[in-house]
DNA sequence: GCCAACGTTGGC
DNA sequence: GCCAACGTTGGC
């Protein structure tokens, strides 16, 4: 799940119960919340937009999707004149912090044939939320998050 | 700031 | 339904 960290950082997720994964305005991105994600699933928190992205930590999905409220705020940069409350086009799973991780940096798990295959890698890839598969999962906590914990 | 990639919009 | 124009994402 990518977040920009001047928006929502890792350290932001870690002082908050949770966070509502508010901003999706993405189809296949929003579906993946609506239809995949589930209470307890966890996710790499990837920051995106920044001097160094990659991987920052781990969340873990604490409420499954409702109404993003961002949608109805005409303050908002979210606003979508176009949803109604009776009818809501965005929705999002709320997530809460499970651990901050040595960043990871995209070019480093590019350096990794075995994570050739993950979406987030893919050549044009744009979307916010992307699976990830249980090999992968398993590569990058037991492998690539066993170094020294740099903060 | 550049630009590749891709999603959305809207005229037809 | 097609597709050109336009907008957005996000790494660099």
């Amino acid at each position: 799940m990518k977040s920009e960290p001047s928006e929502v950082s890792i350290d932001d997720l870690a002082s908050r119960k949770s966070v509502p994964w508010f901003g999706v305005r993405n189809y296949q991105a929003r579906n993946f919340m609506r239809d995949q994600m589930q209470v307890g699933d966890q996710a790499f928190f990837y920051h995106s937009s920044c001097a160094e992205p990659g991987i920052a930590g781990i969340c873990e999905v604490c409420a499954p999707a409702h109404p993003d409220s961002t949608q109805f705020d005409p303050d908002s940069p979210y606003f979508d004149a176009k949803s109604s409350a009776g009818n809501p086009r965005w929705v999002c799973v709320d997530v809460r912090f499970v651990s901050k991780t040595r960043l990871i940096p995209l070019t480093e798990l590019r350096q990794h044939g075995e994570l050739a295959g993950m979406q987030l890698l893919q050549r044009g890839n744009r979307l916010s939320i992307t699976p990830v598969s249980s090999a992968e999962w398993q590569y990058i906590t037991e492998r690539l998050m066993r170094g020294k914990d740099r903060g």
